[in-house]
RNA sequence: GGGGUCUUAGCUCAGCUGGGAGAGCAUCUGCCUUACAAGCAGAGGGUCACAGGUUCGAGCCCUGUAGGCCCCACCA
């Protein structure tokens, strides 16, 4: 051993000594290397102003996992790290860490407000990269990259160029949700609906009569949520089809307060059913009217400014805050017998998802993507399986966002992040698209120019991000050799923002796919099933968590019995008893090193393999295989659960038991080599297939074992091997647990202690079993607490008041020196008898069922006569043992 | 309004293309057996939400019902 075992694993220090270790060996770095195959990942990058949480720590994990995994079969793999610049989540934090000083955005200037900016990043940047290394994430940090770095920044200019040549980007007066409070404008998918307790203010307009007097008389009647848009009303609708109000139409009503005169139109928009069937038409506000106001010709009057304000528009309110102009405004409705009356009402307001101000609808020029013809390959791709979703249930979701896409509103009004490649020329205002600020007008041959002053949606740089942190538009060897990328691990909740828009940025740039798989998981909830959030104050921190349970016993919570795309819960207890799996291995392993301590020919034991070392292999042999099998699948909450059962009930609680003998035993040492070789290579091959879950631990057992392999994480994988299947030792051992366990249950039946050995007496009419019993005799002394096995053909010289076990092919007495009840005796061998009978019943309709004998595989009808076979068969034994007793 | 998903042991959840219901925790009983009490051996506990259907066979496939969660759209 080359570092003393303590008795419980203590992950403290060890998790950083061996990180250490991996990152100076350098084992992350992947090179293009074209002998071997690649496998690439892509990091979703975490923000700058981030900090670990859970939902990090389960992508991160589950990442980790299948690169582990990849490389240890033998994969060129990369991990491909990195950070996002986080535009609009970034600026906040600085404003909010300036206000703290006193000091007002516009009031610094951009220069020094981006000056700012690129400290933070500097300082904070590089605290959720240290997280992720102390869960072990295994990336190749030397290419960490950022969405803002030099290449990136490139890769940005180089896409906005383009599409705006191709006519694909364009720049448009079009009404968008505005944040008042971020005074920016945002894309749809950032808008955040929730439903709010409001009122309904129902409001009537006068008519305008046909001499051009206001009429003291007619109103048209409808109600409004936000009845200080009426400021910007200029025209009432109602449905062409509504018989109420087709006289109407063509006439006018005075708006009142702006005493305005606006048209009644007819707009199929309008939904009789609903209220009273008249809509008021806010073109600059309201995403509908919009699309009214420009089939009627409407005017658009804009009253609100940047920060929700009125505006000039708004005569008299101008100035006050929206919702003071609301309260004044119904004010003076109800004062003018405007007002009908109000009605409490809940509804859906959209909100900006940063900062949860309400948005605004507003006529804002903006830049945008167009999306029809950009879509259709990420369309195509998915329909046809070449980009795979995991669960595929999310290929719904996906669909359903890009059969109802609209342009993707790519401008913010926000100073950190890309700014966008426009250039206005100062004599003629042409704009001006390219890399650099040009030198001449093409128009006018002017010589100044003036950058356009918006940023990029932060997405539209991660967009990108599988390829330019490749070195696109380089067209580097990394680019050839690692693009397409394998898998991308990412929540489904950003689905809308960064997938799709991955997929269509790759297709159209790269003309190929940057991903074959995208595995999505779930949200990590608290105990109670609620989201984990900083307002709740629910969250737990992965940190203190690995602090102290270990980085281990985290990952293996995180993936554990939990299937993809399904949110989980996170509960300390879990957490406790995988700490405790993480012990059991470190002490299994302990006892197999104390044993291997000093003795040489362990490697010879190989060729005197017992039964019961086939039997253990065997069983690894095909872990292996449905291991690997799961994990090629993506099932990796499966493959480790199999792992887990492996390691602790078969190794552990059988296999390891049954060595312990021949351990002991210092005569036969080809037996003790034996089972030392099989104890070691069986330890080796479990904790490799543990090892992406259980980076730390394995790597620390694995050192200690094993001297000629230099770490566990570069070690190959282990493969099924048809010479390590023993099918029949399987069965034998199988049986022989039967009995174990058989004897066991009676002992506590019968409140006999195993430290009370007692004499079994194996009867067994069949030949082979005597010789499986009489092989495994030694192990299966010590696991039933057996002061000794006799083995015999016949039941003769057995004492008749025996306790009896029944197992297939063989009966078993062991006559405990107390007096046996008998009456108890034969009770438990009726519930035996009828337990049977049902089975036999079952079997026997099943077999005597014709159209299952012609219709089921035959494969499963051999199974069946099989079990028939044995059932029949203990069935007789039990009859004759009870026929003894009843004598 | 449209769509998705879940309902399995007291709790949290697995259960792959349909072929005899599982794990962890909790509970009960007995064990400090020289790897591990963060352990070992045993036990109890489930008409797999409900109702139909397909099938030789349904937790799994189809239809409907009830309840929970989620996403999308958003009617003023």
């Amino acid at each position: 051993m080359s570092r003393e075992m303590g008795k419980t694993y203590d992950p403290h220090g060890i998790e950083d000594r061996i990180y250490e270790r991996w990152m100076e060996k350098n084992y992350f770095h992947a090179t293009v290397d074209r002998s071997k195959k690649p496998f690439t990942i892509v990091i979703p990058p975490p923000n700058i102003t981030g900090q670990l949480h859970m939902g990090h720590a389960l992508d991160n994990t589950m990442q980790d996992i299948l690169i582990r995994f990849k490389r240890m079969q033998g994969y060129n793999a990369l991990w491909q790290p990195g950070t996002d610049h986080a535009s609009i989540a970034t600026e906040v934090r600085i404003i909010e860490n300036l206000k703290k000083e006193g000091i007002d955005k516009h009031d610094l200037g951009r220069e020094k407000f981006l000056e700012r900016a690129w400290a933070w990043k500097k300082e904070y940047g590089g605290r959720i990269i240290n997280q992720l290394k102390k869960l072990g994430s295994s990336c190749d940090w030397e290419r960490e990259r950022f969405t803002m770095d030099e290449g990136c920044n490139r890769a940005v200019t180089e896409v906005f160029c383009k599409m705006y040549a191709k006519g694909w980007i364009y720049k448009g007066n079009r009404i968008g949700n505005w944040c008042p409070v971020c005074k920016t404008s945002i894309s749809d998918a950032e808008v955040l609906y929730e439903e709010q307790a409001g009122h309904f203010w129902h409001i009537k307009y006068p008519l305008i009569d046909g001499d051009g007097s206001v009429s003291t008389t007619e109103f048209l009647e409808f109600a409004t949520t936000r009845p200080e848009t009426m400021l910007g009303d200029t025209a009432v609708a109602v449905n062409p089809q509504d018989e109420r109000y087709q006289a109407l139409v063509g006439r006018k009503v005075l708006l009142p307060i702006v005493n305005r005169e606006i048209p009644i139109v007819a707009d199929s928009y309008v939904d009789m059913e609903f209220g009273t069937g008249v809509v008021k038409i806010t073109p600059a506000h309201d995403p509908n009217d919009f699309e009214v106001g420009k089939r009627h010709n409407l005017p658009q009057i804009n009253i609100l400014n940047d920060d929700a304000t009125i505006n000039e528009n708004g005569g008299k309110y101008q100035g006050m805050d929206r919702y003071e102009a609301r309260r004044a405004i119904v004010r003076e409705l109800d004062d003018l017998g405007l007002l009908v009356r109000v009605e409490d009402y809940s509804h859906n307001v959209g909100t900006h998802d940063r900062c949860g101000a309400t948005i605004e609808p507003m006529i804002k020029e903006q830049w945008f993507v167009k999306m029809d013809e950009l879509i259709r390959p990420a369309v195509k791709a998915v329909k046809e399986g070449e980009i795979r979703l995991i669960p595929e249930r999310m290929e719904k979701i996906y669909f359903n966002w890009t059969d109802n896409i609209k342009d993707w509103c790519i401008s913010r009004q926000l100073w950190w992040g890309h700014r966008i490649p426009a250039y206005y020329c100062d004599d003629c205002g042409e704009t001006v698209v390219a890399g650099k600020m040009p030198e001449v007008c093409p128009k006018c041959g002017g010589t100044h120019f003036t950058q356009d002053p918006d940023t990029l949606d932060t997405w539209f740089s991660s967009a990108l991000w599988p390829f330019s942190t490749l070195g696109w538009p380089d067209r580097t060897e990394e680019l050839s050799y690692f693009y397409p990328t394998d898998v991308l691990v990412t929540g489904y909740d950003i689905i809308f923002f960064w997938v799709i828009r991955m997929i269509f940025s790759g297709y159209e740039q790269m003309g190929e796919k940057p991903f074959k798989t995208v595995l999505f998981h779930g949200l990590v909830r608290d105990a109670q099933g609620r989201k984990m959030s900083k307002s709740l104050g629910n969250g737990i921190d992965p940190l203190e968590i690995i602090d102290k349970y270990g980085a281990d016993a985290l990952r293996l919570t995180l993936i554990m019995g939990n299937a993809p795309g399904n949110d989980m819960r996170f509960s300390i207890e879990r957490v406790e008893a995988n700490r405790n799996f993480a012990n059991k291995v470190w002490n299994a392993s302990r006892f197999i090193l104390m044993n291997m301590e000093g003795k040489e020919g362990i490697e010879e034991g190989r060729a005197h393999l017992r039964p019961e070392d086939r039997w253990i292999l065997s069983r690894l042999n095909r872990v292996v295989q449905e291991v690997t099998d799961n994990m090629e699948n993506f099932e990796l909450g499966v493959a480790v659960q199999k792992i887990y059962d492996f390691i602790w009930d078969e190794f552990c609680d059988w296999y390891i038991e049954m060595a312990k003998p021949r351990l002991y035993a210092t005569e036969d040492k080809d037996s003790q080599n034996a089972a030392l070789w099989t104890l070691k290579t069986v330890l080796l091959d479990s904790l490799k297939l543990l090892h992406p879950y259980m980076p730390f631990v394995t790597e620390e057992i694995f050192c200690a074992v094993q001297s000629e392999e230099e770490s566990i994480m570069i070690s190959s994988w282990p493969v099924y091997r048809q010479e390590r299947s023993f099918p029949q030792e399987e069965q034998q051992i199988e049986l022989l647990k039967d009995a174990v366990r058989g004897v066991r249950n009676v002992r506590t039946q019968m409140n006999v202690p195993l430290s009370r050995k007692a004499q079994i007496f194996v009867v067994s009419a069949q030949e082979e079993t005597r010789e499986m019993f009489e092989q495994g005799r030694l192990f299966f002394s010590t696991l039933a607490g057996a002061s000794g096995v006799t083995v015999q053909a016949d039941r003769d010289g057995i004492d008749p008041d025996a306790v009896s076990v029944v197992i297939h092919n063989a009966t078993l007495y062991i006559p405990f020196d107390q007096l046996v009840d008998i009456a108890q005796e034969i009770e438990r061998l009726e519930k035996e008898r009828d337990r049977l009978t049902g089975e036999l019943a079952r079997v026997n309709g099943m077999l005597g069922n014709e159209k299952f004998m012609s219709r089921a595989p035959e494969k499963k009808v051999a199974e069946e006569r099989a079990k028939l076979e044995k059932y029949a068969q203990m069935m007789e034994q039990v009859q004759e043992r009870l026929a003894q007793l009843k004598k």
